[in-house]
DNA sequence: GTCTATAGCGAGATAGAC
DNA sequence: GTCTATCTCGCTATAGAC
């Protein structure tokens, strides 16, 4: 055991956790740059001073942001794969992910790409960091589309174009704010997985 | 001729338009909200002071570069369509932007695609505008694709998940900082033109 | 572990000389 | 049309009481 032991109220939250949970989706809401310590410190309940004892600067809280979402993302896709079996309804999950978050996707893009984006524009050193969460799902789906029956190489180029695929309609879905377009692009994305799957690799 | 007639230097570019240019590409490359008056007043070479002759606010000179963009999108579909007749080279012709620009794409995003997330992130009243340099790709790739052959309601779809391919491709290429993907991707793009050009429509 | 108070800086914006 | 000087504000970060 390290030192610095947190209190952990009755819920279990210490005040750590709450500060990133709040700064993760700020962050995502209202972006990192413009996101203040003022910002996360209303919701959370605690005063800009306290900031201090938990983290040394703003880039620690975005490293820990990052790695909660990483952690997120690996509890979600191991979700997945404990609901069911069949790789093309596993990757049917990520497909449903667009709909199943489509309000704030409308909203504020993609939590990732997003951040990605702003990250490179700050030029900051975080960026090869939140890119990793792009990568947990890029192995993800390229292992499943392997069991589907893709040559390793070609897996990863289709994980590759499920990912783009999804960013795009992400950003566009945000630009225009328009859910029918995001409906009629997962229903196409459905469609191309189910034309995979009747589609069994040369062995 | 209305008041406030500018000087223009022997170069012809007035101040106003030095100032709309650098923020055009500073708003790029660092960000709207990140981006200073003293960060484009160095450039230009004018004091931050000298700005509010020329807009009233930083959210005009956003205006103006939207303005701009809109002016140059315009003018580059414009050159593309006087450039070839042929549909699919026009086409084609969108496609290689992803090839042309990949460097800053590559650093930066797309332009287009990444002032959009940011001001949905910053609640901006621009966004809407913003999201029409979007619509003058979008017009512009229906037309042509209703000129291949397709009927005006699948040419709009189509002409949205060409946006979407790229905008994907974009943010990818930026995040993981990899070219060879996004050359890969622009291949893949073209065979699929090439298929498009080789399936005529059910007329 | 949390607070108040404040330092120190840079931002957008204004006033007025030239 | 451009400048300098300045106002006001909000930001990150620090110091030190409790």
């Amino acid at each position: 055991m390290g030192r610095h032991m947190e209190a952990s109220a009755p819920s279990g939250k210490t005040t750590r956790d709450l500060i990133v949970e709040t700064a993760d989706r700020l962050f995502y809401e209202n972006g990192f740059d413009h996101t203040s310590f003022a910002d996360i410190a209303g919701p959370v309940g605690i005063s800009r001073g306290n900031f201090y004892y938990h983290f040394k600067s703003k880039d620690e809280i975005l490293d820990a942001v990052i790695q909660l979402r990483l952690a997120g993302t690996a509890a979600m896709l191991a979700a997945w794969a404990e609901n069911n079996d069949d790789p093309a309804t596993r990757i049917g999950s990520f497909i449903d992910m667009l709909i199943a978050n489509r309000a704030k996707i409308m909203a504020y893009g993609c939590p990732v790409g997003t951040l990605c984006n702003e990250l490179a524009k700050l030029d900051h050193l975080a960026l090869p960091r939140a890119g990793e969460i792009f990568t947990l799902f890029r192995d993800w789906l390229c292992h499943e589309l392997t069991r589907l029956g893709h040559a390793p190489e070609e897996a990863d180029t289709l994980a590759m174009e499920l990912l783009a695929r999804s960013q795009g309609v992400a950003t566009l879905a945000s630009a225009f704010r328009d859910e029918a377009f995001l409906r009629r692009e997962v229903a196409q994305m459905h469609a191309w997985l189910d034309a995979q799957r009747l589609t069994p690799p040369p062995t």
